[in-house]
DNA sequence: AAGTGGTCTAGACCACTTA
DNA sequence: AAGTGGTCTAGACCACTTA
């Protein structure tokens, strides 16, 4: 459980990982001092530039900030930093302190899966496995937001429909019930307009412009999901923030 | 020039400058091998961890790799690493291997401020400095792509305007006719619909969605252009990777 | 066998903060 | 004066690559 001197991983990866455990378990509260560069040395018995390396890593995760001459303090994570991050709609929505809910239009197997493909190509990632729909509407303090349609592989998908979908996030079902941890995403920002379906679910009229997001998440290099999102324009934006020299996430992408 | 042991910038840091600044200036060709850490350790008589700090991070901004046993390497940027980055459009088409081009529809002075800024809230930014716009119409292989509003307070806007804005991209310019370092820039993604005079300029029917990016470029702390971009949604998606532990700068913005 | 980068130690000195 | 994190040294051992 703690730190293994023989294992071929090194010191500073595995100090760093059970800090982090111990940070996101509640061990330390927000705005605590967290033990002292020199209190980990001790406690793991390794010199000062491993455990510095160590906390150097939870620092440029935003867990951790430093301030010499007083401490080592665990941070709380602004809503940018949490929205950087791979999260579903609902905690999204609870990290900017609006209240979340759904509505759900449908759940159950996609029948015609080479018909699905046609519509949604990004749902060739699957190969040829059987899949499962999640459909439905996401709201902000009662307002609908986006019109989600969510596939997954069929277990997956059919495990999760059981669940409690209009009250809690998919994601955070997917961590507590599946027990799978979403690592990464691609996404794709575009434009479109709403049709009657969307118009009717998003209370707009037709042909309103929407933000359309189509996401594929993935647990390890497996994908698990694929979504399309289409967002009220006029109620939810993205933001991306550009760096010279450090290469960020975002980019345009040239349609063939 | 070169390392000053008495300044009270870090080593590590000033020698990260010096090999940023050698690569960028094409004193080693992409795939050479970099000098190795020992010879770095010779060549400015620090230790090895010194070197190893100031290599390190420019393997984070994607200029270095290092491959145990073998070397350290100059790496060929990628279309994403490049496309991440803070770029204009020109650098951007240039970067995926399209040719791009501009048709100038409009430049001048901004003669009614108060007016603009109620259509566009964003130029608060400038506060109550006089502005200069330049209008354009960007193309991708003869196609056209976007068009464009770049708002610059007067004096830069107006000596841009003496450029070729029809054959080069206008941050290239900017620092090269400016001297002006673009470091940062917040952007915000929407969606909207083509009017009668974009849908002229994009050549499609009025109505049809477009991905809307409004932009804030900075050169230290101080904003120095403000742009709208309306992007044929057709033709060009906004990609976005986002990670579960590191926080990424995309997130979605709820509009109140 | 010699060279490479990756990890790690035990310590030093520094500026800064708190008491 | 004692404690904090930030920087840096001089070296060791490791796995891996190349010859």
């Amino acid at each position: 459980m703690t730190i293994d001197r023989f294992k071929p991983i090194p010191l500073h990866y595995q100090i760093t990982n059970e800090l982090r455990r111990a940070i996101k378990e509640g061990h330390y509260r927000v705005g605590d001092l967290f033990p002292t560069d020199k209190q980990l040395m001790e406690k793991y018995g390794v010199s000062s530039i491993t455990v510095r390396r160590a906390v150097a890593a939870l620092v440029d995760e935003g867990l951790l900030e430093r301030r010499p001459g007083k401490g080592t303090f665990v941070k709380r994570e602004t809503v940018e930093e949490t929205l950087g991050k791979l999260t579903g709609f609902f905690e999204e929505m609870k990290a900017r302190g609006y209240e979340p809910s759904a509505t759900i239009i449908f759940t159950g197997p996609v029948e015609d899966l080479a018909k699905e493909i046609q519509r949604v190509p990004g749902l060739r990632v699957f190969g040829d496995a059987p899949l499962y729909l999640i459909e439905k509407v996401q709201k902000m303090n009662g307002q609908p937001i986006t019109y989600l349609r969510s596939y997954w592989p069929f277990e997956y998908g059919s495990r999760l429909a059981e669940e409690d979908l209009e009250g809690r996030g998919l994601y955070e079902l997917v961590e507590e019930k599946l027990g799978l941890i979403l690592e990464r995403a691609e996404q794709t920002i575009s434009a479109g307009r709403a049709g009657k379906k969307e118009a009717g679910y998003l209370q707009v009229k037709t042909g309103t412009p929407l933000l359309i997001m189509e996401r594929v998440a993935y647990a390890g290099d497996r994908p698990v999901e694929l979504s399309l999102n289409a967002y009220r324009a006029d109620r939810y934006k993205y933001r991306v923030v550009l760096d010279r020299n450090r290469p960020r996430p975002g980019s345009g992408v040239i349609v063939e």
